[in-house]
DNA sequence: CAAATTTCAGCTTAACTGACATCC
DNA sequence: CGGATGTCAGTTTAGCTGAAATTT
């Protein structure tokens, strides 16, 4: 009858750990600013991607249509982010990053890019590209469907 | 004027989004289970480290007292978790993971640890054991205090 | 017609703040 | 008394399901 409860914390607990951290920091940093980690979170995927669709965006992000509606809803409200009808679609949203949103993270970027220091701050630029990569592998193996690329 | 919108994803957000599709898994193993992923997550932490206090518990997820307490709550109504006084204190109540709450966790070990195999799939050993130094280092130097450390 | 996108309504869980009693 | 612990109350945000309208 074996001990089936694993003796050493889990990889997927020490990503939830580090995460979880991170969020404190964010939440920090973010306090007073009328944003929260999961809205500035957004926000940084609208900046690097351009737009997109709300469906997309639920999707990348593994949650419902109705549950980024709110969160978007709320960064419209604030004037951070732009919905324009998209011409190849009357039925689709584009949304876009609106100038003050840029602005906004322009205002966040020192801050949060310090905390990314202070996370790497004892890795070699070589085992931070290794994490970089491992991080990347790790998202790209749990994607949906993923397990039919590796016979 | 420079664009300070980071060119390339940020750690931070990578972080994150391998955090987002485990727990996109874990949510769907669980569902049927009547325990969320979060819950289980501190059924796991108290199998590791035996019994403690709920405030001990909100301070390792970073999170207030109040929360805990909810998710508490609820894994006691399942009778997966035990609360009795601490002999050293009338105040304190330990709580520890009971019989239940172990059995449930080897129920669901297997998918869940399917899910880590998967994402480590094309790692290498070595490289498991790297990623595992850095999530680790990274959660470390990011505690309240760390940057003491590191003069 | 089927599938995708958006949206409305209602709900649950996970977090918060504030306040308070109790105990060490 | 100060600090820690637990708990009650109320609030918000982030998620969900179900259902509906519209469009590709």
């Amino acid at each position: 009858m074996p001990e089936k409860v694993a003796a050493v914390p889990s990889l997927l607990y020490l990503v939830k750990r580090l995460e979880l951290v991170i969020r404190s920091h964010l939440d920090e940093i973010l306090r007073d600013s009328g944003v929260t980690t999961p809205q500035y979170t957004a926000l940084t995927v609208l900046a690097h991607r351009g737009a997109a669709s709300a469906a997309q965006l639920a999707r990348d992000s593994f949650v419902s249509p109705q549950s980024i509606a709110d969160l978007l809803r709320q960064l419209e409200r604030r004037g951070l982010i732009s919905r324009e009808p998209n011409p190849h679609s009357k039925r689709e949203l584009l949304i876009r990053i609106s100038d003050a949103g840029k602005d906004f993270l322009d205002e966040y970027a020192a801050p949060i890019a310090e905390v990314e220091r202070l996370m790497i701050a004892n890795l070699s630029p070589t085992e931070v590209s290794h994490l970089r990569g491992m991080l990347l592998a790790g998202w790209s193996a749990l994607l949906p469907g993923a397990s039919r690329s590796i016979p």
